[in-house]
RNA sequence: GCCCAGGUGGUGGAAUGGUAUACACGCUGGACUUAAAAUCCAAUGGCCGCAAGGUCGUGUGGGUUCGACUCCCACCCUGGGCACCA
């Protein structure tokens, strides 16, 4: 046979898959559903490196090795397409998003067809297109209708470079995460989703999920779910009261002062007259301090004493009331008890104003004097001291104790406090899903009747954002002056759009019934696909869509519209790609590798093999141009096992490692592992590469190589094992001058028989175990010899214990010694502890 | 500070408590070739030794065990997340 080439039979077999339709999903089927879905990308104009194709090129495995295993595969790609890039680029050529999303789509889905994805892309779908955005706008509409979407006109994050308002979860300390410029707040009207009121929900879903860990974590911490009290403490010869928030009322008889942030309203109210110039001037100065500022670590404590004090009801005793910066207004009720002794920035702010510092609990070390260093910590684990009736309890035990006394005595009241915040929805930018909602003098803010939508995003002369607050799209009366649906009267239509995150907070939900114009998706196959079984990404994704399309799936949950509580059952995050240099691939840095050099240069095959190879799919890994070889070498190397003449007895020692080869990468494909399988094939044809295999040896393999290297184990398996020669490249056709090949193959056609719809090999129990074991001595946990054991005489200890004793290499450490024990794990390993002298 | 993941040859990495370094890259030597590439074969953790062999060795220090990369305790380092969060 010819020499393998795979650019010669790569796109041969793409064309027969998709003219026979072999990847297409039926909707119902006898056989057990499974959903592989991968992160679908954004269509960026640079196409895509081959650090997104580990997520498809794994995932296609595991897609293809199922259906080999007999289920009904959903494994479906789309776009994921609003977003700046597109609009930026259209601000400064002037050119559509449309246009150069669409063509964008086209290098990326070409990228995808060379490599051999078995995407059914009858079901591709783009959030970009209004037959989808039409059910973006009618979740939207939804979540208006249920008080899930609110207006509101509040500090934001804002972006100065992008111009628009940012999301708690798009600010990276402090930075816009899209471009990395200083956010600022600014106030602007926004639509805001209730995300918070699905907080315990999220937080109680995420613990069930066959998710990473770390990704789960990462969840759980942004949700920041923390149960506290709230203390009031009335002020010394005033009516007023202060309310401190705190997680740790246990410690709460070693409260020596109070600090209120300076926008505190109670401050005009306390403040002594003497202390007035002081306070005012103080929060003058705080006031040009960013919020960054005022948390950075490590910053000496300001402050300034308001001249008033606070009662605390628990013992009677007075504490100052303080102004410090280090309080922020919107953490908490905006002030804090400060207990010195058990926490370190009340120790340092003590310190820095010769407060009191009590002990009130021992830690382990039963050290209880008055810290004389800085950096005490909350003590995890302790028993309470110098706490009148709280001395001796377990600090737990305490914390309940006194929570339950506070509440009781009207003192406390017990709140639950969250880090997460409602989601910033509304983005002042073009190329967006608009809001579907109008303004009405009359009737107030009323949303677009249903079959009005989509409510389409109007051509622009200008894609500017304005800066201003306000979207390009105000700048078009003929769109923005509207009738009111309820009373008829002129309004106008809200011209913010949605962000990123709205398309793809429902996209899988739309890839099991993509042309459904009547509803969102079809209730009787979403309950037969959902939920999806397998969801492949990027873990940068922890809290912003992960978290955005779970309290989405939420809200569709409690409509009915989806029949899981969770999206997507098992996540698996994959492992960022670098660039050979160790660093990010990236067009400025010039490092960046395309699939489509590496399918020219190789072949999609060793493309796919590589990825799979390099490492384990959740590490991050260098891309090594060098190491590429060695993928490619190994499919030669197979072509050639396969091209060999076949034998008719086949070799025992062959056909246990084949049996055992189909578990081992079935096994591993199914636990996310790519390498080691990739190992054990290479193992295999290392061990048959001078042996003759029988026919039926050569399709086992095949079909457990066919998930890696589709196209490659399809050619042989219709030439060496079917046995047609549908080998009509445009080289042989040169060769053969035209004659017979084409022909034959047409006429074949109807009949085609992809190895991609053979089952996954039946390992034969019999043929796993070799005749041979090999059992290794140890004495005193050392290895001295190996001892090569029949089969049948392996699980008898006397024989094997006889036969290390006569072993000439162990025999020797054990002549003459008294052998104290011996440990005989049959097949293994036999160890003998001997005396030392 | 808190939470999570991880530390194994020159490199990527492998190993249900049971022969550490599979597989691959790279380097070295050999075969083929006029030559080179490609391919094939062999070798490849450190130290000692001509060799047989010995000895040390999975971040560090302890522990459990006949036996530990794997389990337990303490610590160091790297990466990620949260954070003057009250």
């Amino acid at each position: 046979m010819k020499k393998y080439i795979p650019n010669q039979i790569e796109a041969k077999w793409q064309k027969k898959w998709k003219e026979n339709g072999i990847y297409k999903t039926p909707d119902s089927s006898p056989k057990p559903k499974k959903y592989i879905l991968d992160m679908f990308p954004y269509p960026s104009g640079d196409g895509l490196h081959v650090g997104h194709f580990k997520i498809y090129t794994s995932s296609d495995i595991l897609a293809r090795y199922f259906r080999m295993k007999g289920f009904n595969v959903l494994h479906p790609m789309g776009w994921d397409a609003f977003g700046l890039p597109a609009e930026n680029y259209a601000i400064k050529t002037n050119v559509h998003p449309t246009i150069t999303t669409a063509n964008n789509i086209n290098t990326i889905r070409n990228q995808m067809k060379i490599t051999g994805f078995s995407y059914d892309w009858d079901r591709e779908v783009n959030t970009t297109d209004p037959s989808y955005y039409k059910w973006t706008q009618w979740i939207f509409l939804k979540l208006f209708e249920k008080g899930l979407a609110y207006e509101d006109e509040a500090p934001i994050n804002w972006c100065p470079k992008d111009k628009t308002g940012l999301a708690n979860e798009e600010v990276v300390n402090g930075k816009c995460d899209r471009c990395g410029t200083q956010t600022e707040k600014k106030l602007v009207r926004q639509w805001i989703l209730k995300i918070t009121e699905y907080a315990d929900q999220l937080l109680e879903g995420v613990q069930n999920l066959d998710w990473p860990r770390s990704i789960k974590d990462m969840q759980i911490n942004w949700i920041g779910r923390k149960e506290g009290i709230n203390i009031t403490y009335k002020v010394r010869g005033s009516s007023e009261e202060v309310v401190c928030f705190t997680t740790r009322p246990d410690t709460n008889f070693g409260a020596t002062f109070i600090v209120i942030g300076p926008e505190h309203p109670l401050i005009t109210k306390i403040t002594q007259k003497e202390h007035l110039d002081e306070v005012k001037s103080y929060i003058a100065k705080t006031a040009n301090r960013s919020e960054e500022e005022r948390i950075a670590q490590g910053r000496a404590k300001t402050g300034v004493f308001t001249g008033s004090y606070a009662v605390n009801n628990l013992n009677g005793k007075e504490i100052p009331i303080w102004v410090s910066d280090f309080v922020l207004g919107n953490v908490g009720t905006g002030a804090v008890v400060g207990v010195p002794g058990h926490d370190k920035r009340d120790f340092e702010f003590a310190k820095e104003f010769g407060l009191p510092i009590i002990r009130v609990v021992v830690g382990r070390d039963g050290d209880a004097s008055a810290i004389t260093q800085a950096g005490q910590v909350q003590e995890e684990e302790g028993k309470m001291i110098n706490s009148e009736f709280l001395d001796g309890m377990d600090i737990h035990e305490a914390t309940v104790k006194i929570m339950d006394y506070l509440e009781e005595k009207g003192w406390g009241k017990r709140v639950t406090t969250y880090h997460l915040r409602d989601w910033i929805f509304s983005r002042q930018r073009y190329w967006g899903e608009p809001i579907p909602l109008i303004h009405c003098d009359e009737c107030g803010v009323v949303a677009i009747p249903e079959d009005q939508l989509p409510l389409e995003l109007p051509e622009v002369e200008k894609y500017e954002p304005t800066g201003t607050g306000e979207s390009p799209l105000a700048a078009i009366p003929d769109w923005v002056n509207t009738i009111c649906p309820k009373c008829e009267g002129p309004a106008k239509r809200e011209t913010n759009t949605m962000p990123q995150w709205a398309g793809s907070c429902w996209y899988y939900l739309r890839f099991i019934d993509p042309k459904n114009d009547k509803m969102l998706v079809d209730k009787e196959k979403e309950r037969y696909w959902m939920p999806v079984d397998w969801y492949i990404g990027g873990a940068e994704h922890a809290v912003l869509h992960l978290l955005y399309s779970r309290f989405w799936h939420k809200v569709l949950f409690d409509l009915g519209i989806t029949s899981t509580s969770e999206p997507f059952q098992k996540l698996s995050g994959v492992g960022l790609v670098l660039a050979s240099d160790g660093r990010k691939m990236s067009k400025s840095l010039g490092n960046v590798v395309t699939p489509n050099q590496i399918v020219d240069e190789y072949g999609a095959d060793t493309l796919r093999l590589y990825e799979g190879f390099m490492g384990p799919f959740e590490n991050t890994i260098s891309w090594d141009p060098a190491s590429i070889n060695g993928v490619y070498k190994f499919l030669t190397r197979v072509w050639e096992v396969m091209s060999k003449e076949e034998t008719e007895s086949p070799d025992n020692k062959v056909e246990i490692a084949l049996n055992r080869l189909g578990i081992k990468v079935g096994h591993d494909i199914e636990n996310m592992k790519f390498n080691t399988p990739i190992a054990a094939m290479m193992e295999f044809i290392n061990l048959s590469y001078h042996a003759l295999l029988t026919s039926e040896q050569k399709k086992k393999f095949l079909i457990i190589l066919a998930p890696f290297a589709p196209h490659m184990t399809e050619e042989l398996f219709q030439n060496v094992i079917l046995g047609r020669s549908e080998t009509t490249t445009p080289e042989s056709t040169k060769e053969d001058s035209g004659r017979a090949p084409i022909k034959l193959g047409l006429a074949r056609m109807t009949d085609f028989i992809s190895i991609h719809q053979q089952s996954w090999p039946e390992s034969d129990q019999n043929q796993l175990e070799e005749k041979e074991v090999s059992v290794a001595v140890q004495i005193n946990g050392k290895v001295r010899d190996v001892l090569l054991i029949q089969n049948d005489i392996m699980s008898d200890k006397k024989i094997v214990e006889k036969m290390a004793l006569e072993s000439q290499k162990a025999g020797k450490f054990l002549a003459g010694k008294s052998v104290k024990k011996i440990v005989y794990i049959p097949g293994k390993i036999i160890s003998f502890v001997i005396d030392v002298d």
